[in-house]
DNA sequence: TCTGGGGTCCTAGGACCC
DNA sequence: TCTGGGGTCCTAGGACCC
């Protein structure tokens, strides 16, 4: 019985692809890569040959030559979102996106309904509706509804019960937590810990020892199943972006101005088209080497205009204190709004 | 022949103000 | 005049997620 909350998390299995398999079923049943030059969307059957999301060409077709290749259409991928967002809206008090195909569902007013039935009726809505397949966890916190969806993909339904909590999450390695990352994780191996069961067996004080106070202090509280942050709504986006790998060294310092006012030019364009002003422009450059160096700049006032973004940002002006702008590609555009 | 592109949040130090 | 604390803003970097 759920007490006090009922968070499903519900996930459209490979997005892109399902989506694109909807609308021409001879694409059913084959490996089937959606992308150019760079894999941006992998089906299950695809991924059995060892295929993820970020490959490039030249080594997904190594691994699988027969797979059937299509580009991107991400109009359809948006209005398939908006579609299954409304079913969403529909079932849930409060709906928290993850990203354009997953969110967190609060289902605190069905809370008397059985989890699982709820979650198979959620399942049958996006596929009778919308046609695409959704895989639904679910728990009694987000990070627990979430690791349960990702235990039952694809095409599946977990409930993971109060009762059944500590046993499900003992077994796991560290690095399944959802916010334990590569390097988090090498750090709990060097201490001894590998899976959740040892985690949780240590003290916060130790944990804390070992990751810092903040993260510590969260991946203690994870480990133990306690996740108390709600489900929300989301609020105004915080930053605007554009990026792109595709910088060479050879490029003389006008070619790379121009690209970085390309960048700045696109991400401007979409954050007014969503009514926002920005004050800070970040500008990140990431080196073939490794390190990912930064500058910004703040102006006094948001502004409409993305002229001084681009001047600022592209032609090596300087901020009024502070160290010389990076030659380099944009990466960020951060909002105005009241705080930045 | 090119190692995705879009985000979020946190931390730490310095400047500045009261 | 000196010391100290607290708060906010800005900048740079890091980790993580899909």
């Amino acid at each position: 019985v759920f007490v006090f909350t009922l968070v499903l998390h519900a996930d459209v299995d490979a997005f892109f692809a399902s989506v694109e398999r909807r609308d021409d079923p001879r694409l059913t049943g084959c490996p089937l890569i959606v992308g150019t030059h760079v894999v941006m969307a992998a089906s299950y059957e695809a991924r059995a040959f060892g295929i993820h999301g970020g490959m490039r060409e030249r080594e997904a077709r190594r691994r699988c030559p027969d797979a059937v290749w299509v580009p991107p259409r991400s109009g359809a991928y948006m209005q398939a979102s908006r579609d299954v967002f409304a079913v969403f809206r529909d079932v849930a008090a409060i709906v928290e996106p993850g990203s354009l195909e997953e969110a967190f569902l609060d289902m605190a007013d069905a809370r008397d309904s059985d989890p699982h039935a709820l979650a198979v009726a959620l399942r049958a809505r996006v596929r009778d509706e919308v046609g695409l397949p959704l895989t639904v966890g679910a728990a009694r916190s987000k990070v627990l509804a979430k690791l349960a969806s990702r235990a039952a993909k694809p095409e599946g339904v977990k409930v993971i019960p109060p009762e059944a909590e500590r046993a499900f999450l003992d077994p796991l390695n560290v690095e399944d937590l959802w916010g334990v990352g590569p390097k988090t994780a090498g750090k709990l191996h060097r201490a001894g810990i590998t899976t959740v069961a040892e985690l949780a067996r240590r003290s916060l004080a130790n944990v804390s020892d070992i990751l810092g106070k903040a993260s510590g202090r969260e991946v203690h509280a994870l480990a133990a199943g306690r996740d108390l942050r709600p489900v929300q709504p989301p609020g105004p986006p915080r930053s605007f972006g554009a990026s792109t790998a595709y910088v060479r060294a050879s490029m003389t310092l006008t070619e790379l101005r121009q690209v970085l006012d390309g960048l700045v030019v696109r991400a401007c364009e979409r954050m007014r088209a969503k009514g926002y002003r920005a004050r800070t422009v970040v500008v990140q450059l990431q080196f073939v080497e490794g390190p990912v160096v930064s500058r910004s700049v703040t102006l006094a006032q948001a502004i409409e205009d993305d002229g001084p973004f681009v001047t600022r940002a592209g032609a090596g002006s300087r901020p009024a204190r502070g160290a010389a702008q990076a030659p380099g590609s944009v990466d960020h555009e951060r909002r105005g709004g009241e705080r930045r």
